[in-house]
DNA sequence: CGCATATCGCTTTTT
DNA sequence: GCGATATGCG
């Protein structure tokens, strides 16, 4: 069956898994045997021929499923593979272990050989937060300043050094001065013993340990390269030098290694990954079959001319031409407007004219660089009342609250876990501070035991004034009943019984702020998602390496997110604001990173515009408020790079071209005022805003949005319920008093936000 | 201990 | 210009 059937030969009949799929996508497919590099463009299916080769090798029994090894970058996308190829194969996908993140394949595989590398099996991973606080800890221990050599640095070096595969004994001097004048290496051997001490490990050492273990071990290497028949990488551009040693020992002897990428979308480099990778498959396997998918089945052919002129910009290419069946469409438009408000109004009021035809929210998405974009455009639907959902910003598991119940999990689960009782052990406020911590520090390192434990001896002391000594008895006698508590609970009863006893819920209930409600609401979040685990073991493994919630919300919501977050999602209605030099390409790329950097943000601006299905509008500011600071830019040197024939240009600048030319100085000119009202065309010079600048411009300013556009004023029935002076609660902004009302608009005080323009179904009487 | 003021820094983000 | 953190004072 290896033979490489013609897809279209008529005496076999096409299994399901093949229906569908075009040529190169078949090949790839049927491949099995021997290395195979599958480039796949943006929309090219390449989901599809990923999991119908695996459905492939599990239906012909060339593997059993616990044979296969098929990693990923995140739980989305594992999940994600998990259930198509369900779909494909029914149940027997549970049967697959080795299907997942590489964080999470790592961390299965080195549960069972912990002790190899000085762990015992239930060892903790810990994040970047208790990786910081530790390394802080290490560094005033060693008398360090930490204002001048931050502990924030020495984490992303470590990071750094994990992700090339390096422990700290493979340093060089060079890598050793980075911090603190060549404490480099002894910060990090001493948070690797630190580290070892506490039985835990961060997310870079689960692959680094592993890739030790295999280097030294070579029993457990050729057990892992035996059971693995067939081994499958997912957005192979992404990964870093660790995980590329990691597969390559894996698949040294069978050879038998499928990745799949892009390197026009590779965006990551900046944590680790390596294109280079990608780029040099070929020689690392030689006789690898390399099958391109270029085939595009998401985009009509403006948006996809206009992201393949752009990215034929970059050198560093391994060259793809996508293609479509599809004809028509529209044209990118790129929209030269004022400043940033008008820019996030401008938008608002395309979403709203493409609701009126129909249009789903769910649909539309609204793509920036940085983060810091999303704020002017959630001011402004808030305004006008627009459903929206920020994806990304501060993640689930990341939120104080979450993090500060699991603590007290863990510290349920596992009572030496000195890290988790730090955090919580004066959280919420229970009148213990520093002093207490000392002694308590001290008398657990003197007797060589955890925290907890001696926690609970040092009351048996005259250590402690009576009044910690009471509070911290009581601590120490909760835990020991929950521990208990934890036999006969399940675990989201535990997490319920645990928040109201430690006073938790009960802090937050005293707060009364919009946030505090917030963080009540995540909490029982928290606990409901904990029904699903039978143990609390179970739930805290899932989350150390899941860190990911996607609430299913039922309403229809515009999605805005960074681009980053957009990679691998598509959307009918794509718009992407801010394109101009500074903020995209950012100003950092442009400082620090050279060509290599600036051809990376190119390829962000080629994912940008291919995310979209039917229409995809770029917009650019003249003027910008950066870091408070009002700045006037000029358009992005990726605009004047798509190609003419495929985009439509607007511009509303009531100055229309002189303006430009000023801002293309970089200088305002004091006469801008005078040209502008002579000005009708102006000569023009630089590649993005000759063509902005060619457009016939709109005499009347439209600077302030005119009110009887908005969806908010066509349907203006006040509420009745709400009445001047009347205290309200808004999901944002909090509790404040109406000052104003009109239709449906209101002007209300808020407390800690000020006073503010909302719409009053976004309002609750308080 | 808790609250007030000063100071920093500020792309992208998974696990 | 903002928000999170660190320090000093009551």
């Amino acid at each position: 069956m290896n033979r490489p059937d013609s897809p279209a030969s008529p005496n076999i009949a096409v299994p399901a898994w093949l229906d569908g799929l075009n040529p190169p996508q078949r090949e790839a497919v049927v491949t099995t045997e021997g290395p195979v590099l599958m480039l796949a463009g943006a929309g090219t299916g390449k989901t599809a021929a990923l999991t119908a080769r695996l459905a492939n090798l599990l239906r012909q029994r060339l593997a059993w499923p616990s044979e296969i090894l098929c990693v990923t970058f995140t739980n989305k996308a594992a999940r994600e593979m998990r259930e198509r190829v369900g779909q494909l194969i029914g149940p027997s996908v549970e049967g697959m272990p080795w299907l997942g993140t590489f964080h999470s394949v790592a961390a299965k595989m080195l549960r069972r050989h912990a002790e190899l590398v000085g762990l015992q099996s239930n060892f903790t991973i810990i994040d970047t937060d208790d990786q910081i606080r530790l390394l802080k800890q290490l560094i005033v221990a060693e008398g360090l300043d930490e204002k001048r050599w931050p502990a924030r640095q020495l984490a992303g070096l470590i990071d750094k050094w994990k992700n090339r595969g390096l422990n700290p004994a493979d340093l060089d001097a060079g890598e050793n001065e980075a911090y603190a004048n060549g404490k480099g290496q002894r910060f990090y051997a001493l948070y690797q013993n630190r580290l070892k001490d506490l039985n835990a490990c961060d997310f870079g050492d689960l692959l680094l340990h592993m890739l030790n273990i295999f280097r030294r071990e070579r029993d457990i290497l050729e057990m892992y390269q035996q059971r693995f028949k067939y081994v499958m990488v997912d957005e192979y551009q992404d990964t870093n030098a660790v995980q590329y040693l990691w597969l390559r020992l894996l698949a040294q002897t069978r050879k038998n290694i499928c990745v799949v990428g892009d390197d026009d979308q590779s965006i990551y480099s900046w944590r680790g990954a390596e294109v280079a990778n990608i780029l040099r498959f070929e020689k690392d396997f030689p006789g690898a079959k390399v099958i391109k998918l270029e085939q595009n089945y998401r985009s009509t052919p403006h948006i996809l001319g206009a992201a393949s002129g752009l990215i034929a910009e970059n050198a560093e290419r391994l060259g793809k031409t996508l293609w479509t069946e599809r004809n028509g469409g529209d044209k990118v438009r790129v929209i030269g407007i004022w400043d940033g408000p008008e820019e996030a109004r401008r938008i608002g009021e395309e979403i709203e004219r493409l609701e009126r035809e129909g249009c789903s929210l769910d649909a539309v998405a609204i793509l920036v660089r940085a983060q810091f974009q999303t704020r002017e455009i959630e001011d402004r639907f808030i305004q006008i009342g627009m459903a929206y959902r920020i994806v990304g910003g501060f993640r689930f598991y990341e939120r104080a609250e979450i993090r500060d119940a699991l603590a007290y999990l863990r510290l349920i689960a596992s009572p030496s876990d000195d890290l988790a009782f730090e955090r919580i052990y004066n959280t919420p406020k229970r009148g213990l501070g520093d002093k207490t911590l000392e002694k308590i520090h001290r008398f657990a390192r003197a007797q060589g035991m955890p925290l907890l434990r001696a926690a609970l001896e040092i009351c048996d002391t005259d250590e402690l004034p009576t009044r910690a000594r009471n509070t911290l008895l009581a601590l120490v006698r909760d835990f020991a009943r929950w521990r208990d508590a934890a036999g006969t609970l399940v675990p989201a009863e535990l997490a319920r019984t645990m928040l109201d006893e430690s006073g938790y819920t009960a802090a937050l209930q005293a707060e009364k702020s919009a946030e505090a409600n917030g963080r009540l609401e995540n909490l029982s979040e928290l606990a409901r998602a904990m029904e699903e685990y039978d143990t609390l073991g179970d739930f805290l493994e899932h989350v150390s390496l899941v860190m990911d919630n996607d609430r299913s919300e039922d309403e229809e919501k515009v999605t805005v997110m960074t681009i980053h977050a957009a990679k691998g999602l598509e959307f009918d209605q794509v718009f992407l604001p801010g394109w101009e030099e500074g903020v995209f390409p950012s100003q950092r790329a442009l400082d620090e990173g050279g060509l290599a950097s600036l051809e990376e943000e190119r390829r962000l601006a080629y994912v940008a515009i291919t995310r979209a299905k039917k229409r995809c509008t770029i917009l650019h500011a003249a003027n910008r408020r950066i870091y408070g600071q009002w700045t006037s830019s000029i358009p992005s040197r990726f605009i004047g790079e798509l190609p003419g024939d495929h985009i439509e240009e607007e511009t509303t600048l009531s100055g229309g071209a002189s303006l430009w030319r000023a801002q293309w100085s970089e200088h305002s000119d004091p006469f801008a005022d005078v040209a502008r009202a002579q000005a009708g065309r102006a000569a023009s010079r630089g590649p993005g805003w000759q063509r902005a600048a060619a457009q016939t411009y709109d005499p009347t300013p439209k600077r302030i949005a005119e009110p009887g556009r908005s969806a908010a004023s066509f349907a203006s029935k006040p509420r009745a319920d709400i009445a001047l002076g009347a205290r309200v609660f808004h999901d944002k902004f909090g509790y404040g008093t109406v000052a104003a009302q009109e239709g449906n608009k209101l002007e209300i005080d808020f407390e800690t936000a000020g006073r503010k323009r909302v719409i009053d179904s976004f309002i609750k009487p308080a």
